[in-house]
DNA sequence: TTCCTATGCTTACAGACCGACAACAGCAAT
DNA sequence: ATTGCTGTTGTCGGTCTGTAAGCATAGGAA
């Protein structure tokens, strides 16, 4: 569809466009590809927008857009905190694995909750579905009952059902090789499941 | 941290920018908040940089960066077919269901990987703990021994386990209760299982 | 063959767009 | 009393897009 030219000059944009956030001026694809002007940059990119694969927005500076840019939803970017999330609760920013970007409708949630994932170690919420590796979303809100919360026993944190029964909240696991947790003292709740994304592929056992 | 003129430029950048994929000038700035100058806007703009939640270019137009797009992932677009994913072999595209972008990076695939994504309907795949409503990211590739794959059967597209064995591909559900299939004559394979991604959380029984 | 269109360039110029700077000022909070 | 916030007027000079006019090559259609 493109020709070698016109793929070489979306490379550069891309490029461009994914190292400093900005589109380049006519200018600047001139001096790039080395044109002796302006003109032949303009032209490439009519004729890339004439094929839809940028569009540009006539008399405004560095004024193009990749169209699967405008059409996406409002991305949110979700900090991986590790297996241990301890220390969370005391709001300081411990070290992230990673981010997990991904947009909103997608995920099902409003934009302005705060949310956090983390990776999912052993195998006591495999009865909901939930194995070792997965990484779930959690949001920071207060539970309902029935929610799949991580919460902070002992200094690490774990993923467990929050259970109301008779005014008396308590843990419990999906497993039955697991036993139910009545908090001690108190029970620190650091985020409610809202999503989980499984990376690969459960391999043949 | 930001003050309540402050935030009201920074939703304005906002809404400029994911309404028309670009940035304002500091004119436009200027006339939307009835300025007598385009030194308040970009006064305004320093203060914002100053605060780390824009990054501004020295000397380029419309040069401002919102810095978690800067740091973020490439993202990928992948379409969501509905349960049914007939046609989809015939390269047709057929009705999409909407959208999932997602970070490369989270998702473990090259770039240039051809995806779509299938929401899963039933339970036959329940003991690779696959759920009914799940959305399953497929590639589409040639399937090796054990991977999880969307094939076309009677029109209509199942998720089922490929294994070979003797030299013969055959289709095996994750649910005791369901029979293996084995391809009456050809099996048309539309995609590797890649990732997979459940939004809320399976709730209480 | 001839016409026509798409590609891929050049030179030259107009004119608006746009960022930067200097200088100043009222107001609030520290 | 100084700093940060929120503005104003005015100007300078480079940036940037757009247009006009032209040239060469290649491929398809008439």
């Amino acid at each position: 569809m493109l020709t070698d030219r016109q793929q070489q000059l979306l490379d550069y944009l891309r490029d461009y466009h994914s190292e400093t956030g900005l589109m380049p001026s006519t200018r600047e694809i001139q001096n790039h590809f080395g044109f002796a002007s302006q003109t032949a940059a303009v032209s490439h990119l009519r004729a890339l927008e004439k094929k839809g694969v940028i569009q540009r927005v006539a008399g405004k500076a560095r004024a193009l857009v990749f169209p699967e840019e405008l059409e996406r939803e409002e991305i949110v970017d979700i900090p991986i905190y590790g297996h241990i999330a301890a220390g969370m609760a005391a709001e300081a920013e411990q070290e992230q694995e990673g981010c997990l970007s991904i947009d909103i409708s997608s995920l099902g949630i409003p934009r302005n909750a705060k949310t956090f994932a983390l990776r999912v170690r052993g195998d006591s919420m495999i009865d909901a579905h939930i194995v070792s590796g997965d990484c779930v979303v959690l949001e920071f809100r207060e539970p309902r009952n029935g929610d799949i919360v991580a919460a902070l026993i002992d200094g690490e944190t774990t993923l467990k059902r929050f259970v109301i029964q008779d005014d008396q909240p308590y843990l419990q696991a999906e497993n039955e090789m697991y036993p139910d947790l009545t908090p001690a003292r108190e029970l620190i709740i650091q985020g409610v499941m809202v999503a989980l994304l499984r990376r690969g592929e459960g391999k043949v056992a």
